[in-house]
DNA sequence: TACCCATCGGAACGGAACGTTTCGTTGAAT
DNA sequence: ATTCAACGAAACGTTCCGTTCCGATGGGTA
Protein backbone atom coordinates (compact mmCIF):
# COMPACT_ATOMS: atom_id res chain seq x y z
CA UNK A 1 0.00 0.00 0.00
CA UNK A 2 1.05 3.40 -0.73
CA UNK A 3 1.78 6.34 0.98
CA UNK A 4 -1.90 8.34 0.07
CA UNK A 5 -5.08 6.97 -1.19
CA UNK A 6 -7.53 7.48 -4.33
CA UNK A 7 -10.55 7.58 -2.46
CA UNK A 8 -12.19 5.88 -5.04
CA UNK A 9 -9.46 3.44 -6.34
CA UNK A 10 -6.84 2.08 -3.63
CA UNK A 11 -3.51 3.39 -5.31
CA UNK A 12 -1.40 6.14 -5.10
CA UNK A 13 -0.32 7.56 -7.97
CA UNK A 14 -1.57 6.20 -11.60
CA UNK A 15 0.84 5.90 -14.39
CA UNK A 16 0.00 3.20 -16.33
CA UNK A 17 -3.87 2.51 -15.25
CA UNK A 18 -5.90 3.29 -18.10
CA UNK A 19 -4.83 1.38 -20.31
CA UNK A 20 -4.80 -1.82 -18.27
CA UNK A 21 -7.99 -1.05 -16.09
CA UNK A 22 -9.75 -0.98 -19.43
CA UNK A 23 -8.17 -4.13 -21.12
CA UNK A 24 -9.16 -6.05 -17.82
CA UNK A 25 -12.88 -4.82 -17.72
CA UNK A 26 -13.41 -5.58 -21.66
CA UNK A 27 -11.84 -9.04 -20.76
CA UNK A 28 -14.24 -9.39 -17.34
CA UNK A 29 -17.11 -9.09 -20.01
CA UNK A 30 -15.72 -11.18 -22.59
CA UNK A 31 -15.10 -13.76 -20.15
CA UNK A 32 -18.95 -13.46 -18.62
CA UNK A 33 -20.32 -13.19 -21.95
CA UNK A 34 -18.27 -16.67 -23.33
CA UNK A 35 -18.18 -18.61 -19.85
CA UNK A 36 -20.59 -17.01 -18.07
CA UNK A 37 -20.83 -16.69 -14.49
CA UNK A 38 -19.55 -20.08 -13.93
CA UNK A 39 -16.21 -19.38 -15.52
CA UNK A 40 -15.75 -15.96 -14.20
CA UNK A 41 -12.77 -16.33 -12.58
CA UNK A 42 -10.45 -13.40 -11.92
CA UNK A 43 -7.51 -16.33 -12.94
CA UNK A 44 -9.75 -16.52 -16.61
CA UNK A 45 -9.83 -12.74 -16.60
CA UNK A 46 -5.93 -11.54 -16.13
CA UNK A 47 -5.00 -14.35 -18.44
CA UNK A 48 -7.58 -12.84 -20.98
CA UNK A 49 -6.59 -9.56 -20.06
CA UNK A 50 -2.75 -10.63 -20.47
CA UNK A 51 -2.57 -8.99 -17.18
CA UNK A 52 -1.13 -10.10 -13.55
CA UNK A 53 -3.52 -11.25 -10.69
CA UNK A 54 -1.73 -8.44 -8.59
CA UNK A 55 -2.73 -5.42 -11.20
CA UNK A 56 -6.69 -6.58 -10.77
CA UNK A 57 -6.42 -6.88 -7.19
CA UNK A 58 -4.76 -3.11 -6.87
CA UNK A 59 -7.45 -1.88 -8.56
CA UNK A 60 -10.69 -3.77 -7.55
CA UNK A 61 -10.78 -5.01 -3.56
CA UNK A 62 -12.46 -8.23 -4.77
CA UNK A 63 -14.14 -10.25 -7.62
CA UNK A 64 -17.94 -8.70 -6.49
CA UNK A 65 -16.41 -4.91 -7.08
CA UNK A 66 -14.72 -5.86 -10.73
CA UNK A 67 -18.36 -7.70 -11.61
CA UNK A 68 -20.11 -4.71 -10.04
CA UNK A 69 -18.16 -2.07 -12.48
CA UNK A 70 -18.59 -4.41 -15.34
CA UNK A 71 -22.43 -4.14 -14.89
CA UNK A 72 -22.49 -0.71 -14.55
CA UNK A 73 -20.05 0.11 -17.56
CA UNK A 74 -22.76 -1.71 -19.69
CA UNK A 75 -24.66 1.04 -21.93
CA UNK A 76 -28.10 1.38 -20.73
CA UNK A 77 -31.60 0.84 -22.69
CA UNK A 78 -33.41 2.97 -24.27
CA UNK A 79 -36.47 4.58 -22.88
CA UNK A 80 -39.26 4.90 -25.27
CA UNK A 81 -41.44 8.40 -25.30
CA UNK A 82 -44.15 8.21 -27.40
CA UNK A 83 -46.50 9.78 -25.03
CA UNK A 84 -48.66 6.23 -24.60
CA UNK A 85 -47.93 4.38 -20.76
CA UNK A 86 -48.73 1.33 -22.81
CA UNK A 87 -46.23 2.03 -25.68
CA UNK A 88 -43.78 2.81 -23.32
CA UNK A 89 -44.06 -0.13 -20.96
CA UNK A 90 -43.86 -2.56 -23.91
CA UNK A 91 -41.41 -0.94 -25.44
CA UNK A 92 -39.40 -0.75 -22.69
CA UNK A 93 -39.83 -4.20 -22.00
CA UNK A 94 -38.96 -5.44 -25.34
CA UNK A 95 -35.61 -3.01 -25.60
CA UNK A 96 -34.94 -4.67 -22.48
CA UNK A 97 -35.37 -8.36 -22.84
CA UNK A 98 -33.73 -7.60 -26.45
CA UNK A 99 -30.97 -6.16 -24.83
CA UNK A 100 -30.32 -8.57 -21.67
CA UNK A 101 -30.63 -11.48 -24.89
CA UNK A 102 -28.64 -9.92 -27.32
CA UNK A 103 -25.44 -7.86 -25.33
CA UNK A 104 -25.13 -10.47 -22.61
CA UNK A 105 -25.66 -8.24 -20.16
CA UNK A 106 -28.57 -10.18 -18.76
CA UNK A 107 -26.02 -12.61 -17.89
CA UNK A 108 -24.08 -10.19 -16.04
CA UNK A 109 -27.20 -8.81 -14.16
CA UNK A 110 -27.46 -12.56 -12.83
CA UNK A 111 -24.48 -12.67 -11.94
CA UNK A 112 -24.49 -9.83 -10.14
CA UNK A 113 -27.84 -11.16 -7.98
CA UNK A 114 -25.97 -14.55 -7.62
CA UNK A 115 -22.79 -12.55 -6.38
CA UNK A 116 -25.16 -11.01 -4.50
CA UNK A 117 -25.62 -14.23 -2.39
CA UNK A 118 -22.31 -14.32 -1.09
CA UNK A 119 -20.82 -10.45 -1.16
CA UNK A 120 -22.12 -8.09 0.83
CA UNK A 121 -20.80 -5.32 -1.47
CA UNK A 122 -23.00 -7.02 -4.39
CA UNK A 123 -25.91 -7.38 -2.13
CA UNK A 124 -25.93 -3.40 -0.92
CA UNK A 125 -25.47 -2.46 -4.75
CA UNK A 126 -28.32 -4.93 -5.97
CA UNK A 127 -30.71 -3.36 -3.30
CA UNK A 128 -29.61 0.15 -3.93
CA UNK A 129 -30.26 -0.15 -7.28
CA UNK A 130 -33.59 -1.56 -7.10
CA UNK A 131 -34.94 0.62 -4.80
CA UNK A 132 -33.60 3.92 -6.02
CA UNK A 133 -36.25 6.26 -7.30
CA UNK A 134 -34.03 6.06 -11.06
CA UNK A 135 -35.13 3.18 -12.28
CA UNK A 136 -36.52 2.96 -15.35
CA UNK A 137 -39.93 1.72 -15.07
CA UNK A 138 -39.89 4.28 -12.36
CA UNK A 139 -39.14 7.31 -15.05
CA UNK A 140 -41.40 6.15 -17.77
CA UNK A 141 -44.36 5.68 -14.67
CA UNK A 142 -43.90 9.09 -12.92
CA UNK A 143 -43.33 10.91 -16.82
CA UNK A 144 -47.26 9.43 -17.47
CA UNK A 145 -47.99 10.42 -13.99
CA UNK A 146 -46.97 13.89 -14.70
CA UNK A 147 -48.89 13.68 -18.24
CA UNK A 148 -51.96 13.10 -16.41
CA UNK A 149 -52.16 9.77 -17.41
CA UNK A 150 -53.00 7.86 -14.24
CA UNK A 151 -55.51 8.88 -11.73
CA UNK A 152 -54.27 10.66 -8.27
CA UNK A 153 -54.44 8.14 -6.19
CA UNK A 154 -51.95 5.57 -7.84
CA UNK A 155 -48.93 5.11 -6.61
CA UNK A 156 -46.44 5.04 -9.48
CA UNK A 157 -43.65 3.26 -7.48
CA UNK A 158 -46.58 0.50 -7.04
CA UNK A 159 -46.65 -0.12 -11.07
CA UNK A 160 -42.64 0.27 -11.54
CA UNK A 161 -42.28 -1.92 -9.21
CA UNK A 162 -44.55 -4.85 -10.32
CA UNK A 163 -42.83 -4.20 -14.21
CA UNK A 164 -39.92 -4.27 -12.78
CA UNK A 165 -40.38 -7.24 -10.59
CA UNK A 166 -41.82 -9.05 -14.26
CA UNK A 167 -38.61 -8.61 -15.67
CA UNK A 168 -36.52 -9.70 -13.20
CA UNK A 169 -38.23 -12.85 -12.65
CA UNK A 170 -38.25 -13.95 -16.62
CA UNK A 171 -34.45 -12.96 -16.56
CA UNK A 172 -33.94 -15.30 -13.96
CA UNK A 173 -36.21 -18.11 -15.30
CA UNK A 174 -34.42 -17.76 -18.47
CA UNK A 175 -37.62 -16.32 -20.45
CA UNK A 176 -36.58 -13.29 -21.88
CA UNK A 177 -38.19 -14.86 -25.14
CA UNK A 178 -41.71 -13.84 -24.79
CA UNK A 179 -43.75 -12.43 -27.82
CA UNK A 180 -44.67 -9.02 -28.04
CA UNK A 181 -48.02 -10.28 -27.69
CA UNK A 182 -47.53 -11.86 -23.99
CA UNK A 183 -45.62 -8.85 -23.25
CA UNK A 184 -48.54 -6.16 -24.27
CA UNK A 185 -50.93 -8.29 -22.26
CA UNK A 186 -49.60 -8.31 -19.32
CA UNK A 187 -48.96 -4.48 -19.72
CA UNK A 188 -52.62 -3.82 -20.43
CA UNK A 189 -54.14 -6.07 -17.30
CA UNK A 190 -51.35 -4.19 -15.34
CA UNK A 191 -52.93 -0.59 -16.52
CA UNK A 192 -56.31 -1.64 -16.54
CA UNK A 193 -58.50 1.19 -14.89
CA UNK A 194 -55.90 3.16 -13.43
CA UNK A 195 -56.57 6.18 -16.34
CA UNK A 196 -57.28 9.68 -14.63
CA UNK A 197 -61.05 10.64 -15.36
CA UNK A 198 -59.47 13.50 -18.11
CA UNK A 199 -56.35 11.55 -18.95
CA UNK A 200 -55.13 11.53 -22.91
CA UNK A 201 -55.43 8.07 -24.69
CA UNK B 1 -39.00 -44.08 3.33
CA UNK B 2 -38.62 -47.39 2.66
CA UNK B 3 -36.24 -50.22 3.56
CA UNK B 4 -35.41 -50.73 0.01
CA UNK B 5 -33.52 -48.48 -2.45
CA UNK B 6 -35.61 -45.55 -3.53
CA UNK B 7 -35.89 -45.50 -7.51
CA UNK B 8 -35.01 -41.98 -7.93
CA UNK B 9 -32.11 -42.11 -6.41
CA UNK B 10 -28.89 -43.53 -8.07
CA UNK B 11 -27.51 -46.77 -6.43
CA UNK B 12 -28.24 -49.72 -6.54
CA UNK B 13 -29.33 -51.68 -2.93
CA UNK B 14 -30.00 -48.87 -0.22
CA UNK B 15 -29.07 -50.84 3.12
CA UNK B 16 -28.68 -47.90 5.54
CA UNK B 17 -29.98 -45.01 3.42
CA UNK B 18 -32.79 -43.20 5.42
CA UNK B 19 -30.67 -42.94 8.74
CA UNK B 20 -27.97 -41.24 6.78
CA UNK B 21 -29.76 -39.24 3.59
CA UNK B 22 -32.03 -37.65 6.78
CA UNK B 23 -28.76 -36.80 9.04
CA UNK B 24 -27.07 -35.29 6.13
CA UNK B 25 -30.64 -33.64 4.85
CA UNK B 26 -30.67 -32.15 8.06
CA UNK B 27 -27.31 -31.34 8.51
CA UNK B 28 -26.92 -29.31 4.87
CA UNK B 29 -30.46 -27.43 6.28
CA UNK B 30 -28.40 -25.82 9.25
CA UNK B 31 -25.22 -25.48 7.63
CA UNK B 32 -27.63 -22.82 5.25
CA UNK B 33 -29.36 -21.15 7.89
CA UNK B 34 -26.59 -20.49 10.13
CA UNK B 35 -23.95 -20.14 7.33
CA UNK B 36 -26.16 -18.87 4.57
CA UNK B 37 -25.06 -19.49 0.79
CA UNK B 38 -21.76 -18.38 1.41
CA UNK B 39 -20.75 -20.96 4.12
CA UNK B 40 -22.68 -23.66 2.18
CA UNK B 41 -19.58 -26.54 1.41
CA UNK B 42 -20.18 -30.24 1.05
CA UNK B 43 -17.79 -30.30 3.53
CA UNK B 44 -19.45 -28.46 5.70
CA UNK B 45 -21.87 -30.31 5.49
CA UNK B 46 -20.10 -33.51 6.11
CA UNK B 47 -18.47 -32.62 8.88
CA UNK B 48 -21.64 -31.55 10.36
CA UNK B 49 -23.85 -34.88 9.61
CA UNK B 50 -20.62 -36.63 10.55
CA UNK B 51 -20.77 -37.90 7.34
CA UNK B 52 -18.22 -38.69 4.66
CA UNK B 53 -17.93 -36.89 1.50
CA UNK B 54 -18.51 -39.68 -0.54
CA UNK B 55 -21.49 -40.68 1.39
CA UNK B 56 -23.10 -37.65 -0.08
CA UNK B 57 -21.96 -37.84 -3.55
CA UNK B 58 -23.10 -41.62 -3.46
CA UNK B 59 -27.14 -39.88 -3.32
CA UNK B 60 -26.63 -36.53 -4.83
CA UNK B 61 -25.18 -36.10 -7.91
CA UNK B 62 -23.89 -32.27 -7.00
CA UNK B 63 -24.00 -29.61 -4.67
CA UNK B 64 -27.07 -28.29 -6.40
CA UNK B 65 -29.26 -31.36 -6.47
CA UNK B 66 -28.73 -31.67 -2.49
CA UNK B 67 -29.55 -27.55 -2.20
CA UNK B 68 -32.42 -28.99 -4.47
CA UNK B 69 -33.46 -31.08 -1.74
CA UNK B 70 -32.90 -29.19 0.92
CA UNK B 71 -35.56 -26.39 -0.67
CA UNK B 72 -38.43 -28.95 -1.86
CA UNK B 73 -38.46 -30.43 2.24
CA UNK B 74 -38.92 -27.39 3.48
CA UNK B 75 -41.10 -25.00 1.33
CA UNK B 76 -44.65 -26.00 2.90
CA UNK B 77 -46.39 -22.44 3.20
CA UNK B 78 -50.23 -22.22 4.14
CA UNK B 79 -52.68 -21.82 0.96
CA UNK B 80 -55.13 -19.47 2.42
CA UNK B 81 -58.60 -19.99 1.20
CA UNK B 82 -61.37 -16.99 2.47
CA UNK B 83 -63.87 -17.00 -0.83
CA UNK B 84 -62.09 -13.84 -1.55
CA UNK B 85 -58.97 -13.19 -3.83
CA UNK B 86 -57.63 -10.27 -2.37
CA UNK B 87 -57.72 -11.78 1.19
CA UNK B 88 -56.38 -14.93 -0.25
CA UNK B 89 -53.75 -12.80 -1.87
CA UNK B 90 -52.54 -10.77 0.62
CA UNK B 91 -52.53 -13.50 3.65
CA UNK B 92 -50.25 -16.08 1.18
CA UNK B 93 -47.69 -12.78 0.75
CA UNK B 94 -47.83 -12.43 4.15
CA UNK B 95 -47.92 -16.16 5.25
CA UNK B 96 -44.70 -16.70 2.36
CA UNK B 97 -42.73 -13.81 3.13
CA UNK B 98 -42.98 -14.78 6.97
CA UNK B 99 -41.78 -18.54 6.71
CA UNK B 100 -39.29 -17.05 4.13
CA UNK B 101 -37.87 -14.97 7.21
CA UNK B 102 -38.34 -17.13 10.13
CA UNK B 103 -37.58 -20.59 8.61
CA UNK B 104 -34.68 -19.07 7.07
CA UNK B 105 -36.21 -20.95 3.52
CA UNK B 106 -35.98 -17.44 1.85
CA UNK B 107 -32.39 -17.98 2.24
CA UNK B 108 -32.52 -21.29 0.94
CA UNK B 109 -34.59 -20.12 -2.05
CA UNK B 110 -32.24 -17.37 -2.97
CA UNK B 111 -28.98 -20.27 -2.89
CA UNK B 112 -30.56 -21.72 -5.29
CA UNK B 113 -31.34 -18.88 -7.42
CA UNK B 114 -27.62 -17.72 -7.24
CA UNK B 115 -26.65 -22.02 -7.83
CA UNK B 116 -28.53 -21.92 -10.75
CA UNK B 117 -25.92 -18.95 -12.40
CA UNK B 118 -23.37 -22.06 -12.27
CA UNK B 119 -25.61 -25.10 -12.34
CA UNK B 120 -27.57 -26.56 -15.23
CA UNK B 121 -29.92 -28.73 -13.11
CA UNK B 122 -30.70 -25.83 -10.68
CA UNK B 123 -31.34 -23.67 -13.31
CA UNK B 124 -33.49 -26.04 -15.05
CA UNK B 125 -35.40 -26.74 -11.56
CA UNK B 126 -35.74 -23.03 -10.90
CA UNK B 127 -37.37 -22.38 -14.54
CA UNK B 128 -39.37 -26.12 -14.42
CA UNK B 129 -40.77 -24.60 -10.80
CA UNK B 130 -41.78 -20.97 -12.02
CA UNK B 131 -43.08 -22.21 -14.79
CA UNK B 132 -45.34 -25.01 -13.70
CA UNK B 133 -49.23 -24.50 -12.99
CA UNK B 134 -48.76 -25.66 -10.19
CA UNK B 135 -47.47 -22.88 -8.49
CA UNK B 136 -49.23 -21.43 -5.45
CA UNK B 137 -50.56 -17.93 -6.66
CA UNK B 138 -51.64 -20.04 -9.74
CA UNK B 139 -54.08 -22.09 -7.62
CA UNK B 140 -55.16 -18.95 -5.64
CA UNK B 141 -56.21 -17.43 -8.86
CA UNK B 142 -57.60 -20.30 -10.29
CA UNK B 143 -59.73 -21.27 -7.63
CA UNK B 144 -60.91 -17.20 -7.59
CA UNK B 145 -61.46 -17.69 -10.96
CA UNK B 146 -63.52 -20.44 -10.78
CA UNK B 147 -65.69 -19.10 -7.73
CA UNK B 148 -66.50 -16.15 -10.65
CA UNK B 149 -64.44 -13.68 -9.19
CA UNK B 150 -62.44 -12.78 -12.27
CA UNK B 151 -63.89 -12.28 -15.44
CA UNK B 152 -63.74 -14.29 -18.65
CA UNK B 153 -61.03 -12.51 -20.48
CA UNK B 154 -58.48 -12.21 -17.71
CA UNK B 155 -56.15 -14.89 -17.99
CA UNK B 156 -55.15 -15.78 -14.35
CA UNK B 157 -51.96 -17.04 -15.34
CA UNK B 158 -50.55 -13.24 -15.87
CA UNK B 159 -52.18 -12.24 -11.94
CA UNK B 160 -50.02 -14.97 -11.11
CA UNK B 161 -47.20 -14.50 -12.61
CA UNK B 162 -47.25 -10.85 -11.28
CA UNK B 163 -47.75 -11.59 -7.92
CA UNK B 164 -44.79 -14.39 -7.77
CA UNK B 165 -42.47 -11.70 -9.17
CA UNK B 166 -43.51 -9.57 -7.14
CA UNK B 167 -42.60 -11.84 -4.23
CA UNK B 168 -39.31 -13.20 -6.05
CA UNK B 169 -37.99 -9.65 -6.36
CA UNK B 170 -38.46 -8.30 -2.70
CA UNK B 171 -36.94 -11.81 -1.86
CA UNK B 172 -33.68 -10.86 -3.73
CA UNK B 173 -33.73 -7.20 -2.57
CA UNK B 174 -33.98 -8.18 1.40
CA UNK B 175 -37.12 -6.54 1.46
CA UNK B 176 -39.29 -9.34 3.00
CA UNK B 177 -40.61 -7.04 6.00
CA UNK B 178 -42.87 -4.95 4.13
CA UNK B 179 -45.82 -4.24 5.98
CA UNK B 180 -49.35 -5.60 5.77
CA UNK B 181 -50.89 -2.39 4.25
CA UNK B 182 -48.25 -1.95 1.39
CA UNK B 183 -48.91 -5.35 0.42
CA UNK B 184 -52.33 -4.70 0.53
CA UNK B 185 -52.03 -1.72 -1.53
CA UNK B 186 -50.35 -3.79 -4.51
CA UNK B 187 -52.49 -6.67 -4.38
CA UNK B 188 -55.36 -4.28 -4.23
CA UNK B 189 -53.56 -2.34 -7.18
CA UNK B 190 -53.41 -5.49 -9.24
CA UNK B 191 -56.70 -6.25 -8.46
CA UNK B 192 -58.44 -3.36 -9.92
CA UNK B 193 -61.23 -3.90 -11.78
CA UNK B 194 -60.83 -7.30 -12.72
CA UNK B 195 -63.87 -8.57 -10.96
CA UNK B 196 -66.66 -10.29 -13.21
CA UNK B 197 -69.94 -8.44 -13.38
CA UNK B 198 -72.17 -11.33 -11.54
CA UNK B 199 -68.70 -11.41 -9.10
CA UNK B 200 -69.37 -12.43 -5.35
CA UNK B 201 -67.73 -9.66 -3.30
C1' DT C 1 22.38 10.95 -19.81
C1' DA C 2 21.65 8.63 -15.58
C1' DC C 3 19.00 7.72 -11.78
C1' DC C 4 14.57 6.93 -9.32
C1' DC C 5 10.53 4.41 -8.44
C1' DA C 6 5.65 3.15 -9.05
C1' DT C 7 3.43 0.01 -11.87
C1' DC C 8 3.56 -3.96 -14.50
C1' DG C 9 3.42 -9.34 -15.77
C1' DG C 10 4.72 -13.71 -14.08
C1' DA C 11 5.46 -17.20 -10.75
C1' DA C 12 4.59 -19.08 -6.62
C1' DC C 13 2.29 -19.41 -2.17
C1' DG C 14 -1.27 -20.83 1.62
C1' DG C 15 -5.95 -21.75 2.18
C1' DA C 16 -10.49 -23.42 0.92
C1' DA C 17 -13.52 -26.17 -1.57
C1' DC C 18 -14.90 -29.45 -5.33
C1' DG C 19 -15.41 -34.07 -6.66
C1' DT C 20 -12.73 -38.66 -6.66
C1' DT C 21 -10.21 -42.60 -5.04
C1' DT C 22 -8.60 -45.78 -1.67
C1' DC C 23 -9.01 -48.40 2.56
C1' DG C 24 -10.45 -50.61 6.61
C1' DT C 25 -14.91 -51.12 9.23
C1' DT C 26 -19.80 -51.99 10.16
C1' DG C 27 -23.87 -54.49 10.05
C1' DA C 28 -28.16 -56.36 7.64
C1' DA C 29 -29.33 -60.20 4.78
C1' DT C 30 -28.41 -64.82 3.66
C1' DA D 1 -20.90 -67.51 10.14
C1' DT D 2 -20.27 -65.60 5.78
C1' DT D 3 -21.06 -62.19 2.33
C1' DC D 4 -21.16 -57.73 0.50
C1' DA D 5 -22.75 -53.07 -0.04
C1' DA D 6 -22.76 -48.87 2.36
C1' DC D 7 -20.20 -46.42 5.60
C1' DG D 8 -16.45 -42.80 7.83
C1' DA D 9 -12.02 -41.20 7.40
C1' DA D 10 -8.21 -39.73 5.00
C1' DA D 11 -5.83 -38.39 1.20
C1' DC D 12 -5.60 -36.99 -3.62
C1' DG D 13 -5.50 -33.77 -7.87
C1' DT D 14 -7.72 -29.74 -9.45
C1' DT D 15 -9.45 -25.08 -9.46
C1' DC D 16 -9.79 -20.75 -7.62
C1' DC D 17 -9.23 -16.95 -4.15
C1' DG D 18 -6.41 -13.36 -2.52
C1' DT D 19 -1.38 -12.42 -1.26
C1' DT D 20 3.60 -12.07 -1.64
C1' DC D 21 7.87 -11.85 -4.01
C1' DC D 22 10.61 -10.82 -8.08
C1' DG D 23 12.72 -8.83 -12.11
C1' DA D 24 11.45 -5.78 -15.98
C1' DT D 25 9.46 -1.56 -18.01
C1' DG D 26 9.37 3.11 -18.79
C1' DG D 27 7.94 7.80 -17.47
C1' DG D 28 9.62 11.81 -14.26
C1' DT D 29 13.52 14.36 -12.64
C1' DA D 30 18.28 16.07 -12.06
Amino acid sequence: MGKIADPARKSIGARRNPDSADAILEAAEAVLIEAGYAGFSIEAVARRARAGKPTIYRWWPSKAALLLEVYQRQKRVDIPDTASLEEDLVGFLINLFTHWRETSSGSIFKSLIAEAQSDETAAAALAGYAGGRRTHTGQIVERAKARGEIAGDIDPAVVADLVASYAWRHLLINRLDEPEATIRKMVRYLLQGIEAPGGQR
